[in-house]
DNA sequence: CCCCAACCGATTTTT
DNA sequence: TCGGTTGGGG
């Protein structure tokens, strides 16, 4: 393809071919920026400028990853495969395992997540003999986040009244102290927290001006999406890559703008000319996405915003339907409007699942539409919440695999120790953690001598023995993984640490869904081992692997059936676009959060937020709200959310204005509203009691029919599936048979090994050439 | 040391 | 209503 430029407007144009110097692209919501960066990309490949030269930055891996398959198509994948792309996140902590020794890490440093880092401060507040109401663990976080992102380190801290005082005054005196516990802790672990993948690259950054040089010549060409959401850290890093060349093109738009809440800096968009004076600034105004009522609707709403780099987004597109407003009289009754929207429009207009995506502003509000979808039948995916990679088993499992590249990982030690039980408890882990603190030993270089320290520490003999067979455990697949793939190793361990065989006696719902996710984690491994080796700079370690789970996000997770109905937060949905849109729940306290209130800037960005939501739909948009909502458990009244009245009325079409905004119990009821209560005023003549009762009977789990949770947003497993999973195992298998696996296709069985219990089968895929598969987890289906 | 029952807190958004 | 944590009994 060689006439892209033709493919592009004036502007769009402009701003691919200015490829020296500064340039900022301010891309309104829908004027296609990701086709700018692409054929950017592409362009400076055609005019012979290497593609290790070039570094890209985005804000999902998956946006990464999808602009590396559209370059490839342009340019041809051998041209392409060579780019740096990612995020922030991803392209520094891969560097780090180069660089970070430098600053005394370990090169298979572990990355903490949330999760971890909240263990690791509870411990902290803990110990400190602190009160866990004044010092929450999350909250404290939170503040140590907002330093590190502005580059203060404990030293920094230390020597910064101001902050001292602030945090004094916040009731805090003694955040230094545990600022500087939880840094030390997570460096003697050999881990680094989200945050300190930036800080620690600026401070080599810093640090070294030999290895800034190094980066600078390699990454001569930058490009920065989402600008307007990078914090302090990652537009210091920015800035220092690229002060050598200064071939910065930065891509934004302050309008979407909504991640302040986790040190997002907008000025660092505002003021991109003051930082670069000559920059080129091209201004990106006309919309491809959406009709032209829900552009006017959308510039409506952000023109109440103060802030903000003058634009005028405008579209060519059709007038469009006006936005569909409903009035619910309960969150199931909104869920239930919009399931029956989505079906009916899906009937009349020939749409398919995929083309509908319900936003929300809290993670907590999908329940009620999940129930709505389900009854209807209709196949939805719900992004973020807790994610696949947060689940108990599968962080236990992860916890295993970590130890082996980092065994100093005290969290995943911790995790692990005595999970499956093998009788090491509460009091022996204290003992561990003072005597470990004393020695200035790691938990696993203490544990490694327990024989000879055990008396020293008051540990008996049993309990010894038990803690030395654990080591000897960890160290056997340390060994083993220098000689196996990562597939077999990790499967061997959640054996021999009695790891599946625990998940496996627990027969409840929840137990075999627990087995269930561990088997996706180890087909989840093999296709990760598969995919790097096909790549020719793939990285098919642990390590490799390890870091991709740490900072996958939801939206990076692929599901191979993708038609389906998607609900996200708003938040998810930056950067996505869908025909039919609705945005559940526009009330006051949720949307803009009870939280944002309180200030003009906060409250901005809760603007931002809604604009970004309305800018994701193309064809027709819908806003519904509810009058009264479950919530905390119990039923509480709400209000319509300021932000509808904001939108002009002329772009409104109210659905159900027939319903009397006076509360009163006439009978619309059970026919069109079910065994939702019928209105507020009738449920406050009754007790609040029997009331909360009447809707708890509808909520998710109260009667839902199938034990296997549909929210999994990983992969959900398949039960017919499965089923026949487990009965081609029974039935066993025989040589010769053809069968049919999830990834690799069709196949023959060439041989089997092991005892029944554990049969390995080698299959001679038809693409995938020949595989050793232990029965226990592939998906294999008989076809003759 | 392990298991179970009672209790408390959570809901703003996420790399 | 849920899930995680804590404390007491076995």
């Amino acid at each position: 393809m060689d006439n892209y430029l033709d493919l592009l407007n004036e502007p769009q144009r402009k701003a691919v071919e200015a490829t020296e110097g500064p340039v900022m692209v301010i891309a309104g919501a829908g004027s296609g920026k990701t086709r700018v960066l692409t054929y950017r990309i592409a362009h400076l490949l055609n005019k012979g400028v290497d593609a290790f030269n070039i570094l890209s930055l985005t804000f999902t891996n998956k946006a990464a990853k999808e602009m590396k398959e559209r370059i490839s198509s342009v340019v041809g994948h051998s041209e392409a495969k060579n780019l740096w792309m990612g995020t922030f996140h991803s392209v520094f902590a891969r560097i780090l395992r180069t660089e970070a020794p430098l600053l005394g890490y370990p090169s298979d440093f572990t990355i903490y997540d949330q999760q971890d880092a909240v263990s690791v401060m509870s411990k902290i507040i803990t110990e400190m003999n602190l009160d866990k109401d004044i010092y929450k663990p999350k909250q404290v976080l939170g503040r140590i986040s907002q330093y590190k992102n502005n580059l203060i380190t404990v030293r920094a801290y230390m020597n910064n009244q101001t902050l001292i005082e602030a945090d004094a005054e916040a009731m805090k005196p003694r955040m230094g102290d545990i600022y500087q516990a939880y840094v030390e802790r997570c460096f003697k672990s050999g881990a680094m927290d989200f945050d300190d993948l930036l800080l620690r690259t600026n401070e080599i950054l810093t640090r070294f001006p030999d290895v800034l040089s190094k980066y600078q010549e390699r990454f001569k060409y930058i490009m920065v999406d989402e600008y307007q959401d990078t914090n302090h850290s990652q537009y210091l890093i920015v800035k220092a890559l690229a002060s050598r060349y200064e071939n910065l093109c930065v891509v934004g738009d302050d309008a979407q703008s909504i991640y302040a809440f986790r040190g997002a800096n907008i000025r660092n968009i505002l003021s991109f000319q003051k930082d670069y004076p000559d920059a080129k600034l091209y201004p990106l105004e006309q919309n491809y996405r959406s009709s032209d009522t829900i552009v006017q609707a959308a510039n409506n709403i952000i023109s109440y915003n103060q802030d903000q780099l003058e634009k005028n987004v405008w579209t060519a597109n059709d007038k469009g339907d006006k936005i569909a407003v409903y009035r619910a009289l309960s969150d199931a009754d909104e869920a239930r409007y919009i399931a029956s929207q989505i079906w009916e429009r899906q009937i009349s207009e020939h749409l398919q699942p995929k083309d509908f995506a319900i936003l929300y502003r809290t993670n907590a509000q999908s329940r009620a539409l999940e129930e709505a979808l389900r009854k209807k039948g209709i196949s939805y995916r719900v992004f973020g919440g807790t994610s696949f990679y947060q689940r108990k088993e599968i962080k236990d499992m992860v916890a295993y695999m970590r130890l082996l590249i980092n065994q100093n990982d005290e969290e995943a030690f911790l995790r692990v120790v005595n999970y499956p039980a093998r009788g090491i408890g509460q009091t022996t882990i204290s003992k561990l953690l003072i005597a470990a603190d004393q020695q200035k030993l790691t938990l696993f270089d203490l544990v490694d001598n327990i024989t000879l320290l055990a008396p020293t520490i008051g540990i008996n003999k049993g309990t010894a023995l038990k803690l030395n067979d654990f080591i000897l455990l960890i160290k056997r697949f340390q060994v083993m993984l220098k000689t196996h793939d990562v597939y077999e190793v990790t499967m061997e361990m959640a054996k021999a640490t009695n790891f599946l065989n625990a998940l496996k006696e627990d027969s409840t719902p929840e137990g075999i869904s627990r087995l269930e996710n561990v088997q996706e984690l180890m087909n989840s491994i093999q296709g990760y081992v598969e995919e790097q080796q096909q790549l020719e700079d793939g990285d098919s370690s642990l390590s490799g692997f390890l870091e991709n789970i740490a900072l996958a996000t939801d939206a990076d997770n692929e599901d191979e059936d993708d038609n389906k109905v998607n609900l996200m937060t708003v938040h998810l949905a930056k950067g996505l676009e869908f025909p039919i849109v609705f945005i559940a729940g526009l009330e006051e306290n949720l949307f803009p959060s009870m939280m944002a209130v309180n200030t003009r800037a906060e409250l901005e960005e809760e603007r931002r937020l809604f604009y970004v939501a309305l800018t994701r739909a193309e064809k027709n948009a819908y806003f519904t709200y509810s009058v009264s909502r479950f919530r905390w458990g119990k039923i509480i009244d709400c209000e319509p959310s300021r932000f509808l009245e904001e939108v002009d009325d002329q772009f409104l079409s109210w659905k159900n204005l027939h319903i009397p905004t006076q509360r009163n119990n006439s009978g619309l009821s059970s026919d069109l509203f079910g065994d939702t209560p019928t209105s507020p005023s009738q449920s406050r003549s009754y007790p609040s009691e029997p009331r909360a009762k009447s809707v708890a009977r509808q909520h998710p789990n109260a009667n839902r029919p199938d034990p296997i949770k549909p929210k999994q947003n990983f992969k959900p497993i398949d039960q017919a599936k499965s089923a026949s999973t487990s009965s081609a195992n029974h039935l066993g298998l025989m040589i010769g048979q053809h069968v049919v696996h999830d990834r690799f296709g069709r196949g023959v069985v060439k041989d089997l090994q092991g005892d029944p219990s554990d049969m390995k089968a080698i299959i001679h895929f038809e693409n995938a050439g020949e595989k050793k598969l232990l029965l226990n987890f592939a998906k294999l289906r008989i076809i003759s």
